[in-house]
DNA sequence: ATACCTTTGAAGTTC
DNA sequence: GAACTTCAAAGGTAT
């Protein structure tokens, strides 16, 4: 189980890290074929360097300071505690249970306020963390919903914890414009923007509860229940046992948990409630996603075919359950975000990837494992729901190609060059003692990380170049638990080198199947040629289906 | 206004 | 069972 403290964090922080952020996007922005792209990224680069520098050493503001400033400053300051080892010393997830903590983040409730949440979360989070209350309330009730704009989260994800966004399916629905719930006691339906009074049974989890009282109360989610074995959550067997407390205390669900809840306050439809009537922060509002083609999810009654279309319309829609990668983008995006000067996801997300490649395999792990809890929730909050429910809800990409695209095609719809891997974000990246890992099964972390066999990944991928425009063959990374516990078999053994997950073997969406990473070819054969451990054999197994897919991919990309 | 981009992983579909 | 597709988050960018 991690620890409080545990180990390897990932403390991002530092300095160089930023540094190498920038070099990233130096270098995705290399991408460009012809020299004059390479004079305006470094034009690029420079402004971003310099931006950078500001972040870091710009002085620690004050109240007065526009609200931009403030969440730097806030971030920042969560930076210092990281690196000083105290409340948020390293990312640790210890309780996935804080998940569930009610209105963390609670995308449905327009107290926006980040306030009490963060106050309940902090409480609830460390309980017996002998932190400074005055920190955490003063930092949790700073940045008024007023001073931040929507990207707040970002800044305050700094201050959370790092999971805590994780279980915000939608945020979209964060009202940061009404005041702090804590400064009064109505809570506005975030739906009908009626004020309305909280129900004790969505209050008492938190304020009243103190953090020593809380461990008394037995989690109804014994196996959510983390660290230390003390339950962390206020929920009563016979109350609140929702998994995600969090959507579960949004405004109009909130009241439907509880046996009283007043009738004005349910919304006149039911969409988003699960079948136990508990909403889930997955839900999404029909009117916001629908399928444009009506199709039906198998739920689907038999009504005439206008009918049900309007049934579907209006039928919620359950987000799929977050996985590790998307856990840890959650978590680490802000962190990036406010480290960089990089705003575009796309070239976030490219950091992120490489980060998260990095992430030494106990840290993945703690992500695979959070991302199987999470199935596991929701899968008991919509033991009906299935991925193709959500299949077509999306408007579709207008994939190109694939049928078309050969390898020869693949330079063509490159528009983006290969970037350059800098080793020194994957060294600074990876904690020293972290060898860089990779995979490792989210479901036996343990055994993933008894196996002494891989190499460090970091190691192939900072020797390598990394092709940011398109998507690493997946097929060089190595078996992952992926399918944790549960279901699969796989056990996945750890991943040896680099952080290749043969796992799904298919291309991604919409990317040809190329291999925009020239793989690490060497270190990878190295690691194959070395113990043939389940591991290495998934591996070469992966690989040799790459190499028989798209040979020619492979050669030209390493080539470069 | 909305799709795209970009990442990895899970789960679905297709063959 | 392999290969492929879709979606999950996010937010700037492009259309």
């Amino acid at each position: 189980m991690p620890q409080l403290n545990g180990g390897g964090g990932d403390e991002l922080g530092a300095n160089d890290e930023l540094i190498s952020f920038k070099d990233e996007g130096e270098q995705e922005e290399k991408i460009s074929e012809n020299v004059s792209a390479e004079r305006d990224l470094d034009d690029v680069k420079s402004s971003l360097v310099n931006e950078r520098m500001d972040v870091v050493r710009r002085p620690q503001p004050r109240a007065d300071l526009e609200s931009y400033e403030k969440a730097r400053e806030y971030f920042t300051e969560a930076l210092r505690r990281q690196q000083d080892g105290g409340f948020f010393k390293s990312p640790h997830y210890p309780g996935y249970p804080f998940l569930m903590i009610p209105d963390l983040t609670n995308p449905y409730l327009s107290s926006g306020a980040l306030s009490p949440s963060a106050r309940t979360y902090l409480q609830m989070k460390w309980p017996l963390l002998d932190v400074p209350g005055t920190a955490v309330l003063r930092d949790s009730r700073s940045p008024t919903p007023g001073q931040l704009s929507n990207k707040v989260p970002v800044v305050q994800h700094a201050h959370m914890h790092p999971l805590t966004p994780l279980i915000t399916y939608s945020n979209e629905h964060f009202s940061p414009g009404t005041p702090p719930a804590h400064l009064s006691p109505e809570i506005l339906d975030p739906k009908t923007g009626i004020p309305r009074t909280p129900h004790p049974s969505e209050l008492s989890p938190y304020y009243p509860l103190s953090p020593g009282a809380m461990g008394q109360i037995p989690h109804p989610l014994g196996w959510l229940v983390p660290q230390q074995g003390q339950p962390m959550y206020p929920i009563t067997a016979g109350g609140f046992r929702h998994p995600y407390p969090a959507l579960a205390m949004n405004a109009s669900m909130s009241s439907l948990v509880s046996s009283h809840f007043s009738p004005h306050i349910v919304p006149h439809h039911h969409h988003g409630l699960h079948q136990t009537g508990i909403p889930h922060p997955a839900i999404v509002s029909a009117a916001i996603k629908q399928e444009p083609n009506g199709e039906l999810s198998p739920a689907a009654n038999t009504k005439s075919p206008v009918s049900t279309k309007k049934e579907e319309d209006k039928k919620p829609h359950i987000k799929k359950p977050l996985n590790a990668f998307m856990l840890y983008m959650k978590e680490m995006r802000a962190k990036v975000v406010a480290e960089c000067t990089l705003k575009e996801s796309a070239a976030i997300n490219q950091i992120l990837g490489r980060r998260w490649h990095s992430l030494s395999r106990e840290e993945q792990a703690k992500y695979y494992e959070l991302a199987r809890k999470e199935r596991q929730l929701h899968s008991q909050l919509y033991p009906g729901w299935s991925a193709r429910d959500n299949y077509g809800k999306r408007k579709k990409r207008k994939r190109d190609n694939k049928t078309d695209s050969t390898p020869e095609d693949f330079s063509a719809r490159n528009k983006k060059p290969c970037v350059q891997y800098l080793p020194q974000e994957k060294m600074i990246d990876s904690p020293a003692s972290s060898h860089g890992s990779m995979l490792d099964s989210p479901a036996t972390p343990s055994a993933a990380l008894a196996s002494p066999a891989a190499p460090a990944p970091t190691h192939s991928e900072q020797a390598q170049p990394l092709s940011l425009t398109t998507k690493p063959d997946r097929h060089h990374h190595f078996p992952l638990l992926s399918k944790p516990s549960s279901s699969s078999s796989s056990s996945s053994s750890s991943a040896s080198s680099s952080s290749y997950q043969p796992t799904s073997a298919s291309g991604r969406q919409s990317t040809p199947p190329l291999l925009s990473r020239p793989l690490p070819l060497a270190s990878l054969h190295a690691s194959l040629l070395s113990p043939p451990s389940p591991f290495h054999q998934a591996a070469l197994h992966s690989h040799h289906a790459l190499f028989q897919s798209q040979p020619l991919s492979l050669v030209t990309k390493s080539a470069d």
